[in-house]
DNA sequence: GGTATTCCCGTAGTCAAGTACGGAGTCAAG
DNA sequence: CTTGACTCCGTACTTGACTACGGGAATACC
């Protein structure tokens, strides 16, 4: 059901959006995007719509949403189930913010003991050293 | 070279180091921990160095370490070579604070979007699609 | 009309940090 | 002395998001 002409082979196609041709291919089987028939014998094309459709899955990956998420996403594409997208949403919140905390706790640890070794002056033995082998 | 005596079978070694068996024997793959020599036709045993080897393993990792730099801090566990472990160190916090930074990106677009489809009105679409759809 | 580039399709490999499995050998309790 | 738990060893599987390979068909360029 091409909407405007589909006017890309695979190769073209996956240049436009910016992918690998492997990555297009990955994302069929995938099911995140669905393969054009095929006329008996000839080549698959693709337009601007499935085009648009990688750049949302993307985009949602930008997001830090993974490809099982982005899948849900896509069947709420049409705008219309904006619960169902904002609990997605939240849940994504919830494990970015719990990384972020993590990560927050590595930076302060790590920046300390960074700092520690730079300016030890008399210890006998490394900071960072040390706290690894501390408990 | 048992320094005290090597008291633990290594299921014993495992529950007293916190890990899995298989983490230990994966572990010794990796070069992470030597393999004490085996008695012929006997059972290897092993003792608190080692529980505590494993230990800095995994403190290594809750800084953030992968298990190939935790295998160049082991080197330095000595503690005598603070400038070599404290440039481990800076690398590693490069990298955190580059993960924290694309997080806090996250984190930011996502509050926005999930409290705008929390707050949404009139909007005919859901802002979380529609914004995965923008460019 | 040759030849170079794509396309198609299926299978397999990559990375990290483990986890799982299966068969043979060993050790301790009853 | 048998049963059950554990050890040893090698191999293979897991997850997520791709990436690579190989052989045959089809198209594109000159
Ligand atoms: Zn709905
Ligand atoms: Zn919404
Ligand atoms: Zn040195
Ligand atoms: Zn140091």
């Amino acid at each position: 059901m091409p909407s405007t002409r589909d006017t890309f082979s695979i190769g073209a196609f996956a240049k436009a959006a910016g992918v690998n041709v492997e990555t297009i291919r990955f994302y069929q089987r995938k099911r995140l995007l669905t393969e054009p028939a095929r006329p008996p014998g000839g080549i698959r094309r693709y337009g601007n719509a499935e085009v648009a459709r990688v750049k949302f899955v993307k985009s949602a990956q930008r997001l830090g949403f993974s490809l099982d998420e982005v899948a849900q996403l896509l069947r709420l594409e049409d705008g219309t189930h904006c619960t169902e997208a904002a609990s997605l949403g939240a849940l994504r919140l919830a494990d970015v913010r719990n990384r972020l905390a993590d990560l927050t706790r590595m930076e302060t640890a790590l920046a300390a003991l960074v700092e520690q070794c730079g300016a030890r002056q008399r210890s006998v033995s490394c900071p960072l050293i040390a706290s690894l082998h501390a408990c």
